[in-house]
DNA sequence: AGATTCTGCTTGATAACCTTAGCATTTAAA
DNA sequence: TTTAAATGCTAAGGTTATCAAGCAGAATCT
């Protein structure tokens, strides 16, 4: 199955450890249209909405509007030219020692998913 | 009355003198809603719909988002702001690229979990 | 164990978007 | 001038997004 808006909040939700009832006290949006979305039964959820999500969660906004089918100003093929994808953030030097470890071990966790 | 999506948009249509049935026909959007968008009885069109306009009209999509009160993905100008990418150990390399955005995803995350 | 809370989900209601049909006035054709 | 077409609009209805309430099973507590 491709990747479609549900599964892939869906996801990330997992990923995050958060219910929806979580997501739902942070963002304002009920978790049963949360859920709704996750399982594809809604389609097109607002810009207002995914916005919410993708700044809680934070994710990129612009992802959620291609994953929702919704039309964006700018081709994101043109904005990748100005943001190589996958470059991490100076923000990266603002974690603790404690995060940076937790992140070197995520990424060597990744890989020995591997094989 | 400060400018508001109808306003321009009925501005811009008498500019090339159209009229609603020609929108109509070039973009598959009922003159009936053109109007009411046009008197402000519809306040958020969706996105598909403002695009179906800005590209027939020759005007700005981004600006009929922001007219529309739609949240705005960040533009190009701001986005070069951002400070100077960084990069990872080379084990970050291995990774598949979806892995990688998985990897950054979990760094904001964290960053996000600070506050 | 039994009780209580947590979690994801479904159902029914409301609101907003959007269309089809049609009406009133203005414009253009005859 | 009479008739026909064009134009903007409104009313009514369908479609879709969103929420409030509540249910069933899982997890947690006592």
């Amino acid at each position: 199955m491709n990747e479609t808006l549900g599964r892939y909040l869906k996801r990330i939700r997992k990923e995050r450890k958060l219910t929806l009832r979580v997501v739902e006290e942070k963002t304002g949006i009920s978790n049963a249209y949360l859920s709704q979305v996750e399982n594809s039964k809604i389609v097109k959820p607002s810009p207002s909405v995914l916005h919410k999500l993708a700044e809680f969660l934070d994710i990129s906004y612009e992802l959620l509007m291609r994953l929702a089918g919704h039309p964006l100003p700018i081709l994101s093929t043109e904005r990748k030219k100005l943001e190589p994808a996958f470059r991490l953030s100076s923000s990266f030097d603002d974690l603790t020692e404690e995060e940076k470890k937790r992140v070197l071990e995520y990424i060597a966790f990744l890989k020995s998913r591997k094989r």
